[in-house]
DNA sequence: TCTGGCGGTGATACACTGTAACAAACCCGC
DNA sequence: GCGGGTTTGTTACAGTGTATCACCGCCAGA
């Protein structure tokens, strides 16, 4: 079991999250477009989960707009690509802090205070996960968890206001 | 660990669970009015989980509409007393198949060719997430477990079709 | 009895989230 | 240059959820 360490780092730093697409697309074959892009320089602004109409407004500028329909279009590949995930209880979007292992699942930590959200990962969850699946005869192609509280910053941030 | 048995006669039990959730609003102090009654109805009438439009659709009758935000309503209230639950990757409404001690997590499993879905609880889970999210400073407040995948009936369907 | 409050419901409107369909632009190999 | 795939723009629309206000029924208290 670990957790992520350096995430904020990982998360703030977008012209390194912006080199390792690029880099992974063309290891893939495939098109980095100044859409696809812009769409990830926003997403990887902020560590809080952004809604797609929040991504189109931010992109776009008096006489260029950009449709929420491109916003998804952008974001599905990036998420097929494991570059963004999406929280499913926000219907927002988050970049990938860093390169999971295909299949590994992903614990999303969403602070209802201040709206971060950190990523975390567990073998011993995952394991019991496994064997509780495996007892219902249950075959998984993919599962979420995501837990909403308080961070750690915010909490202290409470206790001395 | 443990899987909850008997699973398909709790979910089909309808007339079980109006009777309990009427018993425990009572002990409650709540009213468990009609409008409650027949939403808690509707979604216990099947073990797929259903959206809340479908069910105002399904509770209208000519002459006599029920509007979805009736129904969000009466979802909320039931949500609250832990008679239904939400399925965040579904937007979507199931009954609770039995009642769980407060708190306690459940796991969600979501057959993608049914669409039937299955509770399950894992105290192996829940211990490896307590300790995960200890060790990030994180204080959880809720947390949805969702997997989607095949369950044991339609895998075996799909072998001897 | 009257009255005021309170919770529940009805109804309308609206905001937010996501997708379908089609056309235009672009790129790349032939 | 041409043909075919991919990407993007645009419009329209479907699905999901909330805000607001009015009305009703009930019940406690004057």
């Amino acid at each position: 079991m670990h957790r992520h360490e350096g995430h904020d780092a990982c998360r703030s730093d977008a012209p390194d999250m912006l080199a390792r697409a690029e880099a992974l697309c063309r290891e893939r074959g495939l098109q980095f477009t100044p859409l696809r892009r812009d769409v990830l320089e926003a997403v990887a602004e902020s560590d809080k989960a952004q809604g797609a109409y929040d991504i189109a407004e931010r992109l776009s500028v008096p006489g260029k707009r950009v449709a929420p329909v491109s916003v998804y279009r952008a974001l599905d590949f990036l998420m097929e690509q494991g570059l963004v995930h999406r929280i499913a209880s926000r219907n927002a979007f988050i970049p990938c802090a860093h390169g999971h292992a295909p299949g590994e699942g992903v614990i999303f930590l969403i602070c209802r205070s201040c709206g971060a959200v950190d990523e975390a990962s567990s073998a011993d969850v995952e394991g019991g996960l496994e064997r509780t699946l495996e007892r219902a005869g249950f075959t998984p192609t993919h599962s979420i968890l995501e837990v909403e509280g308080d961070c750690g910053a915010c909490r202290k941030r409470a206790r001395t206001p």
